[in-house]
DNA sequence: CATAAACTAGACTGCTCAGTACCAAAGTGG
DNA sequence: CCACTTTGGTACTGAGCAGTCTAGTTTATG
């Protein structure tokens, strides 16, 4: 049993975290690279300078650790997209204010780490379907489920034209992000775009979007 | 040496092209089901009901067997995709004609198969980064390549408002394609939706395109 | 029926891998 | 400074796999 008396309980030793911590870096970087089955756990404690015995204290099998960082990455990546935006208190006009938003949006998203784990989690649909499911509700579900209550909020104060908000949010998501996602999905990180063409497809998204669903 | 003498050189004897025929259709449907990696060359002989020795008769490697089925699968698709559209000779109006256009092309795309080939592909883009590039090309690719042809003789002809046509055919293709085909590449082959619900779908992302470049 | 080609069955090579066992070395806490 | 826990290194088990090889069997053909 471990000395583990009383009160805290943040991570015993610091070693053993920072030990914890060298193989969840290492994992994530060697999944995301090679696959699930292209990936060994010899590699993983090579990568992170620690034995295999190791990794094995830390993480029960190679399934619970995949699992872990793939939840991990999701996590983190659903926050990141969901921070700090001002909640559209008058920052100027509707257009301008989903402009900023649709950028930001893709310019996170259209990242080589994030790409990297949609590929991974899409060729792992079927090993893994909760992680599936996770990323898409962490990921385009929740933007699009609060874009729905933003137009929502929006068409109540009459600044859009939008019967269903939540067909309003799905056009308004795909109409900027489908393009560039889908071509670097398959044609690699290279075919990321930069800041410029994202800046456009951005507009021009924006665009037919309130021909829809502006008010005249 | 074979007999070959002289003309025809269809494929020697008829047996040889009957097991290759069984080799090709029991790879694909292992390969769709458990991935590159997740396949093993025995249980393609298994299934196929062929020796592994006549597998290796008929294909180099795995690796040649792989490339063989994904490019042969993305072929026959995008040719299923774009074959026998009446080509726009007054079938109605463009509205008519989109809406069937697009409502053909989803329903052609979200099968279990395709799915399966899209979601494989994806998470081998590292490893085959050719075949990803092949099948940007002859999917999405060309759909829009067409589109954009027709949207510009729509557009010379007045019955659309375009200024920029590769742009319009982006926009048109995701605002049919991405929500479902999205959703159903993460939640699995049970969340294609049902042709009703597809036929909601293309019927309001025809609206919001019509909506952007109709004219007045 | 004879001959050559294609096929089958299964063993076999050489390799990789997940997970475990063992022991020595090093860090940690009192 | 001493007991105790965590690592490191490494070898090992048991399994799977790509691709080859051998020897015998089936099939097509003249």
């Amino acid at each position: 049993m471990t000395p583990d008396k009383g009160g805290m309980e943040t991570g015993s030793s610091k070693r053993s975290s920072r030990k914890r911590q060298a193989v969840l870096e290492a994992a994530t970087e060697v999944f995301l690279r090679d696959g699930y089955l292209g990936t060994s756990m010899d590699e993983i404690a090579a990568l992170s300078s620690v034995s295999k015995q190791t990794v094995y204290k830390h993480f029960t099998s190679k399934e619970a650790l995949f699992v872990e960082i793939v939840s991990s990455l999701t996590d983190r990546t659903g926050d990141t997209v969901h921070s700090e935006m001002p909640p559209m208190h008058e920052v100027g006009d509707v257009a301008t204010y989903l402009e900023a938003y649709g950028y930001r949006q893709l310019s996170i998203v259209l990242t080589p780490r994030i790409m990297q784990l949609r590929r991974l989690v899409i060729g792992e649909v079927s090993r893994f379907p909760e992680l599936a499911r996770v990323l898409y509700e962490r990921g385009p579900r929740r933007a699009m489920n609060e874009l729905a209550v933003l137009f929502k909020q929006l068409a109540a104060d009459g600044l859009l034209d939008i019967d269903d908000a939540e067909m309003a949010a799905a056009h308004f998501n795909w109409l900027v992000m489908a393009q560039p996602l889908n071509q670097a999905m398959l044609l690699g990180d290279g075919a990321i775009p930069n800041p410029t063409e994202l800046r456009r497809t951005v507009k021009e998204g924006l665009r037919v979007f309130m021909a829809a669903y502006g008010v005249k």
